[in-house]
DNA sequence: TTTTGAGTTGTTCGA
DNA sequence: GTCGAACAACTCAAA
């Protein structure tokens, strides 16, 4: 019997995946296969991907299947394997970066005519193409985005691995996942990931088992960066080990009688994933260009010092610090200093959002392109969304509030870890006779900053210079 | 077509 | 310490 090829991508899972599903369900022998390309390119997320393919290798051989392993471009590869094996079918989970929708396409030019396709939309609680305004033109603000996309109701339940399944025997050209090299960047940069995450399906699982206890309070839990409330899903969600389906069924399920309100709000957050891919789908320029076209002449500083400095974690201002470092560390940083770091970077330092984005790209294992972009966009205020030119986080009250004893600081900021509470986010207040710590000066008084940026945003905003100008 | 209400996550100042 | 108002003006989405 002719075979069908399962192209893995994001949905390096076996249960609730939609292609894998429908290839069993021709009866036809499985080649699974997955294509290294240009977008598997961030350092984090390189070594999180060689875990994932290992894990996902090894459940497909317990079922007496093998994962091939190509690099290069997916029509090429698909028509190789096709030429080899005369495969009648190829399934894949569509994605929705360009260069996604453009290798898609491809496959379509070259093979449509030879294979039948089968994509499904597999990674968001709803396609990007099925919400829209009553006037037809995508959502640009979340809110009515996500009351439209509630409106449509609940996702369909998770799916099983299927049952039967059978695999191709034919023996063909592989590479193995060492070989790709997707760990060596890590390694040179002496990233010790393994230390705090365990990719793959089975630990995904796990994780979202482990959520069962925090979701009752993730609303107050998951803004302090001092507390471990947060779900860690992102990583596991962004390779597809766990589908958001599973996610939201698993949070549902917690608590069916009613949803408290940190149930709520991390479903709330899926749907932020899902409103991130559809600006994504509908706006292909997101990741490089600001929503507010205004913004393109916005007057950004071009200082590779400054930049290497937040980079480092040596900016001299201890939460900025403790996230830039926790970054460095584990390839991960708690959202809510996320929005700390990107504010500084984007309003303190007037340092272009892009270039946040990029170093996130590299150094997050959840690096997820519309996210990012999305969410980079947001902080800078050139997104769609109406976040108020005025809202300049200040590092020193956002550390009181949300990391009150300094417990992250001193976590990731060891120099200042004899410093009580109340000084560990103002170091430079202790004074320099009984300061035992070596810790880089503030790079910029957050004050001046502060009204140095409202000033560069009116000004890109076409108003007038501010009143508090002398 | 026009109008209206609203927009993830904040900060500062003065009462 | 706590509270409410001010911080600009604009665009989006729906009525």
């Amino acid at each position: 019997m002719n075979p069908v090829i399962i192209w893995f991508r994001r949905n390096l899972r076996l249960i609730d995946n939609a292609a894998l599903i429908a290839a069993a369900e021709t009866g036809q022998p499985i080649i699974p296969v997955y294509i290294v390309d240009a977008q598997d390119c961030g350092t984090a997320s390189r070594w999180w991907l060689h875990q994932s393919l290992c894990s996902l290798q090894k459940s497909l051989s317990e079922l007496g299947g093998e994962l091939l392993i190509r690099e290069g471009r997916p029509d090429e590869v698909l028509a190789d394997i096709f030429a080899a094996t005369d495969a009648t079918d190829v399934y894949y989970s569509r994605r929705y970066e360009a260069l996604s929708r453009q290798q898609e396409s491809d496959i379509e030019a070259a093979l449509g005519e030879r294979l039948q396709i089968h994509a499904f939309d597999d990674d968001l609680l709803h396609p990007p193409n099925t919400i829209h305004t009553q006037t037809g033109t995508p959502y640009k603000i979340f809110t009515p985005f996500w009351r439209a996309a509630t409106a449509v109701g609940e996702p369909p339940s998770p799916r099983p691995t299927p049952e039967a399944m059978s695999f191709s025997s034919q023996s063909l050209a592989t590479r193995t996942i060492s070989s790709i090299g997707l760990l060596t960047a890590a390694a040179d940069r002496g990233f010790e990931l393994e230390k705090t995450w365990s990719p793959g399906e089975a630990s995904g699982l796990d994780r979202l088992d482990e959520l069962a206890p925090v979701v009752r309070r993730y609303h107050l839990g998951r803004d302090r960066p001092d507390l471990d409330e947060t779900s860690r899903l992102s990583p596991h969600l962004h390779f597809g080990e766990i589908s958001v389906r599973q996610v939201f069924a698993a949070v549902y399920g917690f608590e069916r009688e009613s949803l408290s309100d940190g149930a709520a709000a991390l479903l709330r957050q899926l749907y932020w994933r899902d409103f991130s891919s559809y600006l994504l789908f509908h706006f292909p320029d997101l990741p490089t260009k600001p929503l507010r076209p205004e913004f393109e002449r916005f007057a950004w500083s071009d200082s590779e010092t400054d930049l290497l400095a937040w980079q480092r974690g040596e900016t001299g201002y201890p939460i900025v610090d403790a996230g830039m470092r926790q970054l460095l560390a584990t390839g991960w940083m708690h959202n809510r200093v996320r929005m700390i770091v990107a504010s500084f970077l984007t309003k303190d330092l007037l340092i272009p959002w892009q270039a946040g984005a990029a170093w996130f790209l590299d150094n997050l294992v959840d690096a997820e392109l519309a996210n990012n972009s999305a969410s980079w966009q947001w902080v800078a205020g050139c997104g769609t969304d109406a976040a108020p030119f005025f809202r300049i986080f200040n590092p020193i009250r956002q550390g009181l509030k949300f990391d009150p004893q300094g417990d992250y600081v001193r976590q990731w900021v060891p120099e200042l870890q004899d410093l009580p509470g109340k000084d560990i986010h103002e170091p430079w207040n202790v004074s320099p006779a009984t300061a035992k710590f070596q810790y880089p000066a503030r790079m910029v008084d957050h004050g001046v900053a502060r009204q140095r940026a409202l000033d560069a945003y009116r000004s890109v905003k076409g108003m007038r210079t501010s009143k508090l100008a002398p």
